[in-house]
RNA sequence: CGGGGCGUGGCGCAGUCUGGUAGCGCGCUUGCCUUGGGCGCAAGAGGUCCCCGGUUCGAAUCCGGGCGCCCCGACCA
């Protein structure tokens, strides 16, 4: 229940997200450092993540499946870049059952080396490629420091793993994933994203190529808000996961892994919220329209009931997530605020004067206030409802897309750049040298979030050392 | 591990400098009233003031030690 007025977005970014998050009732910290407890209208929303996602898996032919939450220490310790990249942030169980483990188990950061462990043994013949794997679970990083949904110890994703015969396949794999991610991105959550290579300082600790999707959130910070990973044969040698090719010759395999976390509704507050509270993207909106009624006597709540519900009734069939709000004992004003604050793309506002006339109060939530409200027929109302929150889609996405164009800046040289950095995204060239990209980090705390792939080709000079360079990269503060 | 802040009814806080009966707002309970933008009025319940020790006639307040949390860095794909 809302008590107070959030703190504003623009005064106190941090401030606000979190008490967004714990007072809209998404999410809190559990009692254990770090992790976090996702309340049930945070996961009705991650449901539809889910759902969104894993339609697009399934339709390019991917399979759901489970593996340990355990894994031998000694199988992390395989991959020589996997190790190093994770040791520091594992949990790792010593004892079972009363009893000293002889090897000690890790609760999984990633699931590469248990399910390279069994590929070997399951991947014999070409006949057998390649594998499509995706698995719905959680893991854990023991990070130092924690934020709702963006980093918690614990974490839901989903983690693809595919199997290929060849290079090129692996890597079409990998970028199909990533063209996946940006699909719902832009299509489902509303929120413009530049799909990219990362640098070698930021990929995946075992991959040879990672992708990511960037996006920019309400105070210009970036978000990596989903990766794929072309892993090379990297985990086929450490994990011998080889195949007898047509000719009979022993090979590696290529591997991918690919993943996007409850991170993802963190970009969703980030980027769409505002001072009322959250906006969800209709798509993905746990509810997608609230009829709100509103009476004084008994015959106008029995009236405003009976129009309301039927109205509700047919919204529902039409396929619209729809709650009609009849609770007692709280004014309209406050039930406005309340779903205001928990960001329900359209209110149905329903009254005795509304009943009359066959009609009602259309309230857009990308559009607060006066200016935001319609009176709408309510004969045909699941069409306009329909078609409402299709706008309001668009809207929220060119209004973030307008964001992102406004705080990216091409800076002319490297003093611009680091005025660039400060509050959004600099689109520079840059010449790939891991020396130049450290030292910008060190001097300005922004990083390289990606090399764009949609690129218009030119060349230009580094920003920071002035050598030639063949390709722009975004840097930014990430969080 | 550095730098800063905080710990007082369920939640948010004031009170601490300058020691003297434990306060406020919200929420909660009961009753009346209200419902087109977070209703109003009245009565009521609810607190080891983070912990341990010290100073004092007397400590939320002063002193010493400890614990915990938050923010900013380091870390984190």
């Amino acid at each position: 229940m809302p008590e107070e007025k959030l703190p504003s977005r623009s005064e106190d970014f941090s401030e606000w997200y979190n008490q967004l998050v714990v007072r809209a009732q998404l999410a809190d910290y559990a009692p254990v450092r770090g992790c976090m407890v996702v309340r049930p209208y945070g996961w009705a929303l991650w449901e539809n993540i889910q759902q969104a996602l894993d339609r697009r898996f399934k339709a390019t032919g991917h399979q759901n499946v489970a593996f340990p939450l355990l894994i031998p220490r000694s199988f992390i310790d395989k991959e020589k870049s996997h190790v190093e990249g994770f040791s520091p942030e594992l949990a790792v169980v010593t004892i079972g059952g009363g009893e000293e483990l002889a090897e000690p188990l890790v609760v999984r950061p990633t699931s590469e080396t248990i399910i390279g462990h069994m590929w070997a043994k399951w991947i014999q013949s070409h006949r057998d490629l390649p594998v499509l794997m995706n698995q719905w679970n959680s893991v854990v990083r023991w990070e130092l420091r924690t934020k709702l949904f963006l980093r918690t110890l614990e974490f839901y994703w989903q983690e693809g793993h595919t199997a290929h015969a060849t290079r090129e396949e692996a890597e079409s794999e990998t970028r199909q994933m990533l063209d996946i991610y940006t699909d719902f991105a832009v299509n489902d959550a509303a929120i413009p994203v530049s799909p990219g290579r990362k640098s070698d300082a930021e990929k995946f600790a075992g991959a040879e190529t990672t992708y990511s999707i960037e996006a920019m959130m309400g105070d210009g910070k970036a978000l990596q808000s989903g990766t794929s990973h072309f892993l090379g044969q990297n985990f086929a040698r450490a994990f011998e996961i080889q195949y007898l090719d047509a000719s009979g010759q022993l090979q590696h395999c290529w591997t991918t892994s690919w993943g996007l976390s409850t991170r993802f509704i963190g970009a969703i507050i980030m980027v769409h919220g505002d001072d009322q509270g959250l906006v969800m993207p209709p798509k993905l909106a746990p509810v997608q329209a609230v009829i709100v009624p509103i009476f004084k006597t008994d015959a106008e709540k029995a009236a405003v009931l009976e129009t309301a519900r039927k109205a509700k009734a047919g919204l529902a069939d039409a396929g619209i997530r729809v709650t009609l709000d009849e609770r007692d004992g709280v004014s309209p004003g406050w039930k406005f605020n309340d779903w205001e604050m928990r960001g329900v793309p359209l209110r149905i506002e329903l009254g005795p004067r509304d009943v009359a006339k066959q009609s009602c109060v259309l309230a857009r939530r990308d559009r607060p206030g006066k200016e935001g409200k319609t009176f709408a027929a309510l004969d045909g109302l699941s069409q306009t409802v329909a078609q409402l929150l299709g706008e309001i889609h668009q809207s929220l996405y060119n209004r973030a897309l307008e964001f992102r164009k406004t705080n990216t800046k091409d800076p002319a040289n490297y003093d611009e750049f680091k005025v660039a950095v400060e509050s959004g995204f600099a689109s520079s060239f840059w010449c790939g040298a891991s020396d130049c990209e450290a030292k910008i980090k060190e001097e300005t705390r922004a990083t390289m979030r990606c090399i764009p792939l949609d690129q218009a080709g030119g060349a230009g000079s580094c920003i920071f050392c002035g050598k030639p360079a063949t390709a722009r990269a975004i840097f930014g503060k990430a969080y």
